[in-house]
DNA sequence: TATTGTTATACTCTATAACTATA
DNA sequence: TATAGTTATAGAGTATAACAATA
């Protein structure tokens, strides 16, 4: 793994091996915080991930969002946010309501029982993402906030974005 | 989380907007990553990502890997394991072959062809990490690697590892 | 009895494509 | 014709639990 000699190739080789590395990290890690909190997601609330993103772009849209929206937000197809909500909607946590202008289309708001449950959640999710990103001092998370903004949205062209927006 | 209104309270806020915002940062960064490599693995491959990382395993083991190893290192339960081997088998990338010294159990070894294969996808994929990792000058993707070296297992006291537990 | 691995089942998320009803 | 949303279908990954064969 390591070069000693110092032409390009041998130096594109290491680093190579370099940007694997960083990735594998970044995955790992990236994936170890995610997977415990859908799991708690799972135990304590009894949602899941997509549920919870959904409601999460609710919670900011008081004048609810149409199934079309939404599933350009969470980059899925529409049969999926169908059926996500469907589920939602049974349990009483989100409702679609009429749109004047159009009837083919509706808006999908939290309900009250909705918004209240998802304040709990976001409540413990905020507190899971804090003990979880913890063993890394304030500074360091604001450097790294910072590194990762580059890889944000992988400059212009290559995708649009995903879940959780900022 | 009550703890009445101090500066502490204010002060604890604002922290936890930090940490929320960077591990939206952090999940969406990795997610449109790992998206992007699990298009291109399909499209170019025919493969999913589960079945590239499990033979990334076996890429390392000369001697083969038991069903329970990899179950161990996939993070996923036996069953799961049972059918990403079929499917694999069915391809003629992987092969069960027989323990000599225990009856139940066999190793599972990439055939030359599934070698063969693996190192092109390898290739490949290490590419697309360098492209996609590349906004990030290589010094900066150093530091990167270092911050997230403090999460990458979570720390000792937090919680077992336990994968997929329960 | 314990362990290795398989099978059976179920659930969620995902995509594609055909479909309905409006526009 | 085009758009908003649904339905139908299929495939992948995951988990749990019951099971067979072997240790």
């Amino acid at each position: 793994m390591n070069a000693g000699h110092t032409d390009m190739e041998v130096r594109a080789h290491a680093d190579h091996h370099a940007s694997l590395r960083l990735w594998l990290r970044l995955l790992s890690a990236t994936t170890r915080i995610e997977d415990t909190i859908r799991q708690r997601l799972r135990e304590q609330f009894g949602i899941t991930l997509p549920r919870f993103d959904l409601m999460a772009q609710l919670e900011r849209e008081a004048q609810g969002l149409s199934m079309g929206e939404l599933s350009r937000r969470m980059m899925v197809t529409g049969g999926n946010v169908t059926s996500i909500v469907d589920q939602l909607e049974k349990e009483q946590l989100v409702q679609r309501q009429p749109q004047p202008g159009d009837r083919r289309a509706y808006a999908v708001h939290l309900t009250p029982a909705g918004r209240e449950a998802f304040a709990a959640m976001a409540t413990a999710h905020e507190s899971w993402v804090i003990e979880l990103l913890s063993p890394l001092p304030a500074q360091q998370q604001e450097q790294l906030h910072q590194l990762l903004g580059t890889l944000k949205t992988g400059q212009p062209s290559l995708k649009p974005i995903h879940p959780h927006p900022e």
